[in-house]
DNA sequence: CTCTTATATAGTAATCACTACTATTTAGCT
DNA sequence: AGCTAAATAGTAGTGATTACTATATAAGAG
């Protein structure tokens, strides 16, 4: 619990530091986001801060995600064009992605921890962010797909 | 231009293969992509094919990518939550974005060719894809950027 | 080569996520 | 407490993707 208020202590100053207000509602999508850790779509943080503000709005959650991502508060999830999904674990960590039931999971491994690019890379762009993105089928998929191919 | 060819009866394969019919419009498609080497979106697909079948819609257009990369003839690129974009291109290689100006860009790095993932993941996941996303600036944005922090 | 049939397509209309707009409210400063 | 720029609620709007339906066609059988 002393986690939560250290990380809001470190928003509150994320948020000084930009000039952005601190308001009631940016407290709460970000608590939402923080508290979810299933990379949930701006619905799904829209549903959670509305028990605590019922009047908050929809476009008031996506632009505050928006924000969080814009000050590095949040992450976008790379994903595959369908919903956007975000993420509040700003720690260095993997994601797999299930094609058929486009879950996410996370996944940690020293090895891709410090993930370098190559020189030539580095000397054309900023690299801001690197991370190795898994694609496949998470068990119960799997399973489903093999039965399937088995009638 | 063979390997135009190579490409084309390695995709009827897989059409005929999966039971697929091979129509002008799926063929078009198929072309389209993998003239493209900007990872498209749909929409630019759809203006391609145009040019060959005029009266082709969006949504067979749609409905094709889609079919594409169930079967595994084209990927949808790792983006986040923008467009969907496509990419032809079944030879391994890894993407940058730049969150500015969304483009993607390929680039080939031999340590990132064979990425193991840690055991645990095999086992718990039918892995199909592995790549290394990186984010950030490219040199235009990044120009342009400072110049405004500089004002 | 023709027939048959399941599949694919064109041309919409509908849906869904996200963004834009405007009047009102409010955080943060003095 | 009062001021002001920034943020919000409550829409309406936009743009991408999907769904629907009648028509057309690819591919296998005869």
């Amino acid at each position: 619990m002393n986690d939560l208020k250290e990380k809001l202590e470190a928003f509150y100053n994320c948020c000084r530091k930009q000039h952005l207000k601190i308001t009631p509602q940016r407290v709460e999508v970000y608590k939402a986001l923080i508290a979810s850790s299933d990379h949930p779509s701006a619905e799904a943080v829209y549903a959670r801060v509305k028990q605590v503000l019922p009047n908050v709005s929809l476009d008031t959650v996506n632009r505050t995600l928006n924000t969080l991502s814009r000050i590095g508060a949040a992450f976008i999830v790379e994903g595959s064009g369908d919903v956007k999904r975000f993420d509040g674990n700003l720690e260095n960590h993997q994601h797999f992605k299930c094609i058929k039931c486009k879950k996410f999971f996370d996944f940690y491994h020293d090895g891709f921890e410090n993930i370098r690019v190559p020189q030539k890379l580095g000397h054309k762009f900023e690299v801001l962010k690197t991370t190795v993105y898994v694609e496949g089928l998470c068990r119960p998929c799997f399973e489903k797909e093999n039965k399937v191919k088995l009638d």
